[in-house]
RNA sequence: GAGGUUGUAGCUCAGUCGGUUAGAGCGCUAGAUUGUGGUUCUAGAGGUCGCGGGUUCGAGACCCGUCUCCCUCCCCA
């Protein structure tokens, strides 16, 4: 026998922590329905056809593959061991679990093109796996809360992220928050002036370390990414663009040689004006150009919110990407979309004491069970109660009424009805309010609609 | 994937230079109290010292391997 043990980076949520999670789910789902996105559940894993290749090479390596059931290797000849463990990898694994819920949400837009009205907007709020190496706010199974808008290039959906961000994280305590937006574009004109083309995608691993490791450390690691000196150097605008008003009048001066930069500048400025008109007028967002993250897909727009003041990586990420259903056969389809870090909110939260108010779903009242007699009676009265909306249980076993009490004071039940001879003759049960010890002797009507008051 | 670190009762942790039967607090169980929880008192249960190997007369302690926690890098929610 083996003592149990957890799979590395997993954990369990046992009810208090269920209650806290289930809190920020509902909280967060309320808030996508508002903004009329329909739910949508995938697979939790999916063909590796459908995974690899849309995260990087670090993606497709902290992938979770699962290895084909049955004879996995009776195939297999001596040369497939020679070969390393890449193409070994896809003669033995077909499937994986899923990575995010953007790039399956994709094949499901794909597959179901023709019956989706669009724009078809979704909201999915399911596990993900990642096979990395855990940290604080960095687990191997997490979820995510993802909504997307697929089948416009509106910048509304942009701004109404902007809104549902702003919605979502007052709702569950956290005020001090920065929505953090660059453009991919942007990027893109910067790796053209400075002579780099196509080479954002480097640039951008680097610069967006800027405020982590500070400047020298990036020209450093630009210099190891092939970059030139020349090109290095052209880029000082960036490391001096101050983050006052109107950074983008000046990144358009920098950036005037290149159409695409200006015209992702152009998006940025639509979506500020957007958030105005939609009412936000303290939002908490700022324009970021060493914002970059990994995710190959993004082409437009990229979010990434950070909780202020707390050490903890960002609580969401998310943006615009043109072409993703375009791997799976059909182009021309764009989307934007956020997505939530379910996880790392809850140690946000945790770490800022913002779980006070969270309600409790837990037992209203116990039935105590002192002999058989009451315990007939309580049977009785149980539906009554259930029936009334009051969350009840009838203690099972007739043991002693201290180890009974000492049950529904765990259990953090506030009230518990006492019955035994007495109460049986009379017809008054004794209702005992665990808090204060009070006790008194009541028609189970009378206690019905005192609890139903009380909640 | 690279580097560092940790692991002793359910939990938090002591455990001296390698030496008898591995301890404490909290928690748990039972009783004091056969109709009353939280406080108190008494008693009790609970250990493959992460796992595997090695050194030694003798290992919780030293060495090697391995797994795991936490941290840094990479990357990300």
């Amino acid at each position: 026998m083996s003592k149990p043990s957890l799979a590395r980076g997993t954990r369990d949520f046992g009810p208090e922590q269920m209650a806290k999670r289930n809190f920020i789910f509902d909280t967060i789902r309320r808030s996508f329905q508002r903004y009329g996105f329909l739910p949508l559940e995938t697979p939790a894993f999916e063909n590796l056809s459908v995974l690899m290749g849309k995260y990087g090479d670090e993606g497709d390596q902290l992938l979770f593959k699962i290895l084909n059931s049955g004879d996995f290797s009776g195939k297999l000849v001596a040369q497939d061991w020679q070969e390393g463990y890449k193409p070994l990898t896809t003669k033995i694994s077909e499937k994986g679990l899923r990575y995010d819920l953007t790039v399956p949400f994709a094949r499901y837009v794909a597959m179901n093109r023709g019956t989706l009205p669009m724009p078809f907007k979704r909201y999915q709020i399911q596990p993900v796996w990642r096979a990395d190496r855990p940290q604080r706010g960095r687990y191997r199974e997490f979820y995510q809360c993802d909504a997307d808008v697929v089948g416009t290039d509106s910048l509304l959906c942009e701004a109404e992220i902007v809104l549902l961000l702003h919605d979502i994280l007052p709702a569950l305590g956290i005020i001090d928050f920065t929505v953090k937006i660059n453009n991919r574009k942007i990027l893109t004109g910067i790796a053209d002036i400075i002579g780099a083309h196509g080479m954002e995608g480097p640039l951008c691993v680097a610069i967006d370390k800027l405020d982590k490791i500070g400047k020298d450390k990036v020209v450093e690691e630009l210099l190891e990414r092939g970059f030139s000196g020349e090109s290095i150097g052209q880029l000082d605008p960036i490391f001096n663009l101050s983050n006052e008003d109107e950074p983008f009048t000046e990144l358009s001066d920098w950036l005037a040689e290149s159409p695409v930069a200006l015209k992702g500048i152009q998006e940025l400025e639509e979506v500020w004006a957007m958030v105005k008109v939609l009412g936000l007028e303290h939002a908490k967002i700022e324009f970021d150009v060493t914002l970059a993250r990994g995710l190959s897909y993004y082409t437009g727009a990229i979010f990434e919110v950070k909780a202020n003041n707390v050490q903890i990586g960002s609580i969401s990420g998310g943006g615009r990407y043109d072409n993703l259903t375009g791997t799976f056969g059909v182009p021309g389809i764009s989307g934007v979309g956020i997505s939530l870090g379910v996880d790392r909110i809850y140690d946000v939260m945790e770490e800022l004491n913002l779980f006070k108010d969270a309600q409790s779903t837990g037992t209203q009242v116990m039935v105590s069970n002192f002999d058989e007699a009451a315990f007939t009676f309580g049977l009785s009265i149980l539906p009554k109660l259930r029936q009334a909306g009051i969350n009840s249980e009838l203690y099972p076993d007739q043991v002693k009424l201290k180890k009974q009490l000492d049950y529904a004071d765990r259990k953090n039940i506030p009230f518990v009805i006492l019955i035994g001879s007495e109460e049986l003759n009379s017809g008054l049960l004794t209702l005992k309010n665990m808090k204060s010890g009070e006790q008194q002797k009541l028609k189970i009507e009378d206690i019905i609609s005192l609890l139903t008051a009380a909640s």
